[in-house]
DNA sequence: AACAACGATGATAGCGGTTACATTCGGTCG
DNA sequence: CGACCGAATGTAACCGCTATCATCGTTGTT
């Protein structure tokens, strides 16, 4: 069933509206109208308690009878710094990126800063392009996601005086900060998890395709651990591309058709876990009873499922605020160096394990 | 259950590495090591077939040389444009902005641009802010969602040369491109698509409580064509606070409660879709026969469900891809003018109803 | 051979602010 | 009462790059 105009409605008919075009006025005008020099109308926007009160009033009154609005990158150009906060996210659809992204711009936003955004897509020589080209817009910081990073961006970071936060991850030897949780914990968290509740066989479906090799960190834990403690290695299928729910549901079948023993399921994330969950239901293996299904990401609707997903919760948020704390403070001047900060993560038990 | 090194484990000990610092070459020293002006310099790096192979080759030894990257806020400032486009969406954690942030960022990042992303929360005011830092970075293009803004921010965007393109919905009147669907005519589909499947007593699950007007609007189509085509006034719950599954669960609920007659339930998005239909089986109300819920936007996990959910599918991806197109045409020069482009969406009928 | 046309390059004036330094001026102090 | 001081403001040199226009060989034309 179609909706709407169809694929491209295209409207030429529908004039625009009429677009003014008075010049943007600059500094100088509101020099002028008010009878002060540029410099005084330069302090007066940045540092008013330099400025008398009857000159900072005459200019205040000459900004808004101009409606004027400082061109910010003429004045980053010239005191070399910019409110702008450079961020790169391996994916802007991946909801946890997303939840950090908005706690960072919350964080932020009201002392001014605007976010540069960029998208890796788990693509290392593509984060190097990005880092160069935010670099060169010279931001008040950058924060990238992950502590691997190509040569090339390597020398980017640590050749510039940026401050640098590194995310979602943790490292023994951060450019300058780190922010995050190990990944390989969660591994290991869930594979004991798993043990505790009685399981006897453990599986596992994963998204190797990707190059994110932060999943591969949570693959590894659980495996050696699963080993570690007793287990043969857990069973495994990969999924074929991005991690949908649609795709978990079939990974999570041939897991099954495969290895009917295993009875405890780690999904690589919460998305699969619910496609794994409904296929589960399809096929007729009894959660928890019979099979156990964990996910990582503690997304909304893991805690609406029938029965409730058991997963990861992971501090996308805090690892956001953080950051714009930290952040707050190192362009304030306190805080001159960095540091990893462990936000640890918290394994919630639901209905489904 | 806890893991990771708990709330804050900052371990200071960590010494970040040494930082070089060595000062960013500047366009001037490229021009000294490969023996020419700046002027020959700039025009080698923007306009090389203006510059003789020899020449251009000097210059390109010496940029790599020192590994010079320009400064393109000097470049912005002295050239009048930049490289940067700014996009104001309602909230960063909506998968549906993501998917079309997404799809314009990969139509357009291959041509060298930045995304400057601001974040409006769905307010007006907010927006206003928005629009006027952005547009003090003189982007190449701006990018809003909705058409419908404070007069402030009309003004603004009145008053600017800065390509405008409203996005998500659509409008008679555009400030210069808008480029969406209906919201209203979803609610339209859906009242008649319950009919066709013989419902007859309608309900809605809704979350005006956000400043998101785009849902009043297929609210009110949803209403309007239900009482023109013979049904009484749709039952309605409103969500209590953001759409999550867990409220959509507990609206449901609270709706079937007051309201047995109903058989045919349009949630405002899916995720509020996906906790009715939990709840719906955890109440023992059978999908489709005795209930039909029916979702908005068809996000992934839709038909993985168990019944699949139905749902409308809007073309999130494909608005981000038309404006990328259309800027890439527009700031090429071609296409001076704006219009309206109505790209549809279309109803997708599962096993939910 | 003289001259026009052209391609390649250099000199330089901005772009719209910031900021170090100079200047002005009323007040304070020895 | 003159030197001195600090607050308030002005002057002007940048920030690093772009773009206009002038300059200077070369090649082509008649």
């Amino acid at each position: 069933m179609k909706g709407g105009k169809g694929a491209d409605g295209t409207k030429p008919a529908a004039a625009p509206r009429e677009r003014l075009g008075t010049a943007r006025p600059r500094m100088a005008d509101v020099a002028r109208v008010a009878g002060v020099s540029t410099a005084t109308v330069s302090r007066a926007l940045r540092q008013p308690e330099l400025v008398s009160p009857q000159v900072r009033g005459k200019i205040e009154a000459a900004v808004d009878h101009l409606s004027y609005r400082p061109n910010l990158m003429a004045g980053a150009l010239a005191s070399a710094r910019s409110k702008t906060i450079g961020v790169i996210i391996p994916s802007m659809i991946n909801a946890f990126f997303s939840v950090t992204l908005e706690a960072i711009e919350e964080g932020l936003a009201g002392a001014g800063y605007q976010l540069l955004i960029g998208n890796s897509h788990y693509e290392l020589e593509s984060e190097e392009r990005l880092i160069a080209s935010m670099l060169a817009w010279s931001p008040a910081a950058l924060v990238i996601t992950g502590c691997r990073h190509s040569r090339g961006a390597m020398r980017a970071l640590l050749d510039t005086d940026v401050p640098i936060v590194e995310m979602w991850e943790l490292t023994d030897n951060p450019i300058d900060t780190a922010v995050g949780f190990s990944q390989r914990d969660i591994g290991v968290a869930v594979a004991r998890h798993f043990k505790e509740r009685g399981a006897r066989r453990l599986g596992f479906v994963g998204a190797m395709h990707q190059r994110d090799y932060r999943a591969d960190a949570r693959r590894a834990g659980f495996f050696e651990t699963a080993l570690s403690i007793g287990y043969e290695a857990p069973a495994e299928v990969q999924l074929p591309g991005l991690p949908t729910s649609v795709r978990g549901a079939k990974a999570f079948a041939e897991l099954m058709a495969g290895h009917p023993d295993v009875d405890a399921v780690l999904c690589t994330n919460d998305v699969v876990a619910l496609g794994a969950l409904f296929e589960a239901r399809r096929l007729g293996w009894s959660v928890p009873d019979r099979l156990k299904i964990c996910g990582v990401g503690d997304v909304d609707f893991a805690a609406a499922c029938e029965p409730g997903l058991s997963t990861v919760s992971l501090p996308r948020r805090a690892i956001g605020l953080k950051i714009a704390e930290l952040l707050r403070e190192r362009i304030a001047g306190r805080l001159p160096t960095g540091g990893v900060h462990d936000l640890g993560f918290e394994l919630v038990r639901r209905g489904s394990t």
